[in-house]
RNA sequence: GGCCCCUUCAUCUAGCGGUUAGGAUUCCAGGUUUUCAUCCUGGCCACAGGAGUUCGAGUCUCCUAGGGGUCACCA
């Protein structure tokens, strides 16, 4: 049995190396048919926003991660992180420290000062005297003097970690709320996991939790601490290139398959493979494999799979997720051919939904630069004996219907494609660029086509004579 | 600063002692297209540096440099 989790603090929304992290703790779960847990780490009260814990199961929802049983909330389990802990002091392996904040921060100048590592001396720790008036204790957990802390990490392999780079921290703060390392372990414990994936800044902290996990007598799971993202400077990831909301990709028009296929490619690969199904990264992933080395944020390749995963969506998929940004053609009767135009030239949905409403609206102006290139010498006339070649043909519905048309009109006319392709992607789209005249037509219409190509001759023939 | 981790094209990566160091993104060129995009073909581009070990090192060891993480009554 496989037991994961993934354990944020609601302090803020859910980024993309957290998203990284649950992503693989998922994938290892429900690879090996195992259970994925979520536990939210809000032991300080003061920092806790319900705000922060609502994105982060709303950003879960829209990539489809689901977890197993309730989500755990630390602040919930109080009474029983206490039974711990007071056993701990019951046997001696946890003791008050009455240290006050003061005392600590000139202990710890003092010893930078000397050029020393800021530790706890201990004095408390063997401390039977009276204890000193006014001052509510914490509880600092003993970690052992000397020898190193070892533990096999699944991703960096074996650390070893010199006792003496681990002080007797505290489980237990002066109001009683208990700490983070300490819950952490109980937790972990407590909740069977067998495995945990975590950001590599965390690296330090298991030494600490397994100090926890030896004084209650528990078993530690297997750790795999995945590296950091960094961005595209190399340097640690900000709002600014990429740490934003998980939703803020959603509002950007990214489908959260090229999302999670970007982030499952981040650190971990397959051999030369570079597209994943949700099933292939299943059938693939293992934390084992996740490289030691950070790896830079890259929005090119984001933007590349997000063009991939829209080629390949479904059209009736694709008009109900542009929905969401202000197109709405699901009930259109040419939805069909206006997708096929539009989806392999949009890298987002946001760009999708743009193409869609450039050929659904009426052209607002004309690009002057095309309208002067494409309107000269016989447009004009090639236009209209176009439109009314389009007038009297029958039966025009798909977009090789309409490229016949075409065909057959320059032919007859003696003239090039482009005589007539040019003028007419101006009259249709107001530009040079766009998807193919028989698409856009076969969207349109003969009708709209011919109300366009007339009112593109008005106005801009008008303004050329 | 102490401790720990990391280091293959600009970027994501393959490589697990013997390869013309492979793939992908970006970029460039050509083809396809009435245009743009897609797509196809091709090209540019890397083992951080230095010592070892070895017949042979991107692969193993050490050193240097650079980057990152961490040193809370935060998580």
């Amino acid at each position: 049995m496989v037991v994961t989790r993934f354990a944020p603090s609601p302090t803020g929304y859910l980024h993309i190396g957290g998203l990284r992290t649950a992503l693989f703790s998922w994938l290892w779960a429900r690879k090996n048919g195992g259970r994925f847990l979520l536990r939210i780490e809000d032991t300080d009260l003061s920092r806790n926003s319900d705000e922060a814990l609502a994105a982060i199961l709303e950003a879960f929802d829209w990539v489809g991660l689901d977890y197993d049983g309730d989500v755990v909330y630390q602040s919930q389990r109080f009474d029983l992180y206490k039974q711990y802990i007071d056993r701990l002091l019951e046997e001696g392996k946890a003791y008050k420290c009455y240290m006050s904040k003061e005392e600590l921060d000139a202990l710890r100048a003092e010893q930078m000062a000397r050029g020393e590592r800021p530790r706890y001396d201990g004095r408390y720790r063997d401390f039977t005297g009276t204890p000193p008036e006014g001052v509510a204790p914490v509880i600092r957990i003993k970690a052992p003097r000397e020898g190193e802390i070892v533990f096999e990490d699944g991703v960096k392999g074996e650390i070893r970690i010199a006792a003496s780079e681990v002080d007797d921290f505290i489980i237990a703060r002066s109001d009683g709320t208990p700490t983070y390392n300490f819950v952490v372990a109980v937790d972990d414990a407590l909740m069977g996991l067998t495995d945990v994936i975590r950001g590599d800044d965390h690296l330090y902290n298991t030494p600490k939790q397994l100090v926890v996990y030896e004084a209650l007598g528990f078993t530690p799971p297997r750790f795999y601490h995945v590296p950091m993202i960094h961005n595209e400077q190399g340097r640690k990831l900000s709002k600014r290139d990429g740490a934003m909301d998980v939703m803020e990709y959603k509002r950007q028009g990214f489908l959260p398959e090229a999302l999670l296929n970007f982030l499952v490619r981040l650190g971990w690969s397959h051999g030369d493979q570079e597209i994943f199904s949700r099933e292939e990264m299943l059938e693939w992933f293992d934390p084992h494999d996740i490289n030691k080395s950070a790896s830079s944020y890259n929005l090119d390749k984001l933007l590349w799979l997000n063009a991939h995963y829209i080629k390949n969506t479904p059209n009736e998929k694709l008009a109900k997720l542009l929905e969401e940004f202000g197109v709405h053609i699901a009930d259109h009767d040419r939805m069909e051919f206006l997708l096929d135009a539009t989806k392999e030239r949009s890298k987002t949905l946001v760009e999708l939904a743009d193409h869609i409403r450039m050929i659904l609206e009426r052209p607002a102006e004309y690009d002057p630069k095309a309208a002067k290139k494409a309107f000269k010498g016989e447009a004009l006339s090639i236009l209209r004996a176009f439109a009314e070649k389009l007038e009297s043909s029958e039966g025009l519905h798909l977009p090789s219907d309409y490229h016949k048309v075409m065909e057959t009109f320059v032919t007859e006319q003696e003239i090039g494609f482009g005589k007539l392709g040019q003028p007419l992607r101006v009259a249709l789209l107001g530009k040079m660029t766009g998807p193919g005249m028989d698409e856009v037509m076969a969207i349109l219409g003969v009708e709209e086509t011919v109300a366009r190509i007339g009112e593109a001759i008005e106005r801009i023939g008008a303004e050329q004579s």
